[in-house]
DNA sequence: TTGAATACCATCTTATCCCATGTTAGGTTT
DNA sequence: AAACCTAACATGGGATAAGATGGTATTCAA
């Protein structure tokens, strides 16, 4: 799964360096972004996070408009990127735009997917989260089963 | 379960030997660690920890703010920090900073999880929490029904 | 021919691997 | 019960590989 925070350099020729521990949850082919709907920032993830998309997408209404607006949104704006020989992507130009990056990307862990954000962009969000993450704490006391220890 | 106190030293390169104990409960994969929003010290777990909080992570709208925020300072400040063969693992910069770990680090077992202090801070919470435990031991009593001992 | 994208190579930093050593807790032998 | 042995745990330091980054060359297409 995808864990952690990295803020890595994009360079001029707009490659940015893929975290190593992202690189390993994808086996080295590539990764898929577009650019999120719900902000200036980019949304990504591997080949199984699409296919879990398509698989809802499919379970829809072929003329439901919302699925309409997904096909268009996810499959339609996404790019595939894919690795150099180091482990770099180059972003795309009106990704970059979107996002308002400029000379380096914070990559965002969250499970199953992640996100990109202008590092000085993500420190301010990330900031509201954890006020709000600490405000409402109390909602994440799982009752956690001793039993489910030690699995994969 | 994760359960009792350790503390270990924290070498000039941020290695810190996991206790033993702990290792045991993770199948000698990785921890995982991150800091805590409670206060200054670092929260840790399992493959098993972390899939608790993803269950119940999705089981939230997946806009609502709470869920974004608890995405975000779970998954997205969370590092997964693997053994090397002697069973030490090599604590982030960051994270020292936010415990504020110099050259000693205490673990505390609390069953499903653990966490990870700066020594001398540990003391001190733990001596308020005694002291608290003291003062409300009344309500640690179980309601025991003597005649409803020795069953299986 | 010229610009842009991609492949290739070189370097630096940092994490991780490996080996050596100290320490302690059990367990065994006498 | 005391002395001893052994194995698991913890720790330190040097060697090595991996990761990130910058620059140059090559290829493809407009």
């Amino acid at each position: 799964m995808f864990v952690s925070t990295a803020t890595n350099t994009l360079d001029t020729k707009g490659r940015v360096s893929v975290p190593a521990g992202f690189r390993a949850q994808v086996d080295d082919e590539a990764i898929f972004v577009w650019p999120s709907f719900d902000g200036p920032f980019l949304e990504g993830g591997g080949q199984a996070l699409l296919n879990t998309y398509s698989q809802l997408i499919e379970s829809m209404d072929p003329y439901d408009d919302v699925r309409i607006a997904f096909e268009h949104t996810i499959f339609g704006s996404s790019k595939s990127l894919s690795f150099d020989a180091t482990g770099r992507v180059s972003l795309p130009k009106d990704l970059c735009v979107h996002a308002q990056l400029s000379s380096s990307a914070t990559f965002v862990g969250l499970g199953s997917r992640f996100q990109i954000w202008e590092p000085k962009a993500y420190e301010l969000r990330a900031q509201a989260l954890r006020d709000m993450a600490k405000s409402s704490r109390h909602l994440m006391r799982p009752k956690v089963h001793m039993s489910g220890e030690g699995e994969a």
